[in-house]
DNA sequence: CTCAGCCA
DNA sequence: TGGCTGAGG
């Protein structure tokens, strides 16, 4: 899902707004996650010859395993996790889900028909492509972070637009999603492999917008339009249009109005435009997406310690998890949550100067970075300059 | 997916 | 230590 290719233009267009780096650099840090594209991704993921865990009763536990898990390993490198949950989809979505759902029946009708014919294979495959995150996998989540003290809000629509705003509002450092879209909605910064960098080696990307748009030398409202082009999950893409076409199309005509009155106008008809293309609603829906205004009550975030008998009662009583595992995972929850605050108090983040001669220390190491990021700045734009001149965006 | 235990 | 494998529910 998401937009395909973006990555790659952003890669090759933009390469100073990726820094790449260790969990450790995010230490201290809040982070907004998208709760929802997390349960689905467990669900699929957290499983046992085929078959999603379960307790003994027959109910999943797949989603509380790897929330539970992961949230405790966020919080053992120092990361302060919010979860965004979603709420209703927005209208225009709804093609897409519906599409979804025929593909979901699809696969359910494979399904019957490879537990009589198929290999064990097969069976495998149709029944992870059924999976959906439901209301009971959505409220069992919320339970679990409630006793794990751990905030999270549930967002009017889109989960991934309200990371996006908390970001844009300071209320964290960044939305933390594999789903490039987030950057349409405006997180200045996008943290992607956030937690699968520990155990695979593969480091945490850091996406800063601001430089994203300065690379590709475009406005935000280009940069939407570009992304809608590569195919977004509101829309149906334009056949024949890749990663490159998108891009010369934008920086050719400078707006969605303008290429598709191109397209149109084309006397070849190089390109079919889906019948119905809404491509206004869509950037409607990254420009003002619903959602709460991080002054809200709703965003007045707080990390709290644990509730050990009620996470017991929850995943050992009620779940069937070992009463060994949680109460050491509930342990060391407790343990980071102590250890953060006593850095904070201690002022272990912000180091202000103190004395007159160590004000004065602070501001030359300032003006030191400053000018090195103009040196380099200049460099890079010599660098472009001599690598090729690219046509620039029409404005 | 993440953990725990094992082994080089 | 760190990479690998099987279990977790």
């Amino acid at each position: 899902m998401g937009i395909k290719q973006l990555f790659s233009i952003i890669k090759d267009e933009a390469p100073d707004s990726i820094k790449e780096g260790e969990i450790k650099n995010q230490f201290g840090r809040k982070v907004a996650i998208d709760a929802s594209m997390s349960i689905y991704s467990f669900l699929i993921a957290v499983r046992s010859d085929g078959q999603q865990l379960m307790n003994d009763t027959g109910e999943t536990t797949s989603h509380l395993m790897g929330m539970f898990y992961r949230t405790l390993r966020m919080v053992d490198n120092g990361i302060k996790p919010l979860y965004v949950f979603d709420g209703a989809p927005p209208k225009l979505k709804s093609g897409e889900l519906a599409k979804r759902f025929q593909r979901k029946q699809e696969a359910t009708e494979g399904l019957e028909e490879a537990k009589e014919t198929g290999t064990a294979e097969d069976v495998e495959k149709f029944s992870r492509r059924t999976v959906r995150v439901t209301r009971e996998h959505n409220a069992e989540c919320q339970r679990l972070l409630k006793l794990m003290g751990i905030p999270y809000i549930i967002a009017p629509t889109e989960a991934e637009a309200q990371c996006a705003v908390l970001a844009r509002a300071g209320k964290v450092y960044a939305a933390a999603s594999e789903d490039m879209d987030t950057l349409c909605f405006d997180t200045p910064i996008l943290l992607r492999h956030l937690t699968f960098s520990e155990q695979r080696k593969e480091p945490i990307q850091e996406i800063h917008l601001d430089k994203v748009l300065d690379g590709l030398n475009m406005e935000r409202k280009q940069f939407i339009d570009l992304c809608i082009l590569l195919g977004c999950d509101y829309l149906d893409p334009i056949p024949k249009v890749g990663p490159s076409t998108a891009l010369k199309l934008i920086r050719e005509h400078g707006s969605l109005e303008k290429v598709v009155e191109a397209m149109e106008n084309d006397p070849k008809k190089k390109y079919t435009i889906p019948d119905d293309w809404p491509f206004r609603d869509a950037r409607d829906l990254f420009l003002e997406p619903d959602v709460r205004k991080a002054d809200h009550a709703d965003c007045d975030f707080k990390w709290e310690k644990p509730d050990m008998e009620g996470l017991v009662q929850f995943l050992v009583t009620e779940k069937g998890f070992s009463e060994d595992r949680v109460r050491g995972a509930g342990a060391r929850l407790e343990k980071n949550m102590k250890s953060s605050q006593q850095a904070r108090l201690e002022g272990f983040f912000k180091p202000l100067p103190k004395t007159d001669a160590e004000k004065a220390a602070h501001k030359r190491k300032l003006e030191a970075q400053q000018e090195e990021k103009k040196k380099k700045q200049k460099q890079d734009k010599k660098d472009k300059a001599a690598a090729k001149s690219k046509p620039r965006a029409a404005v």
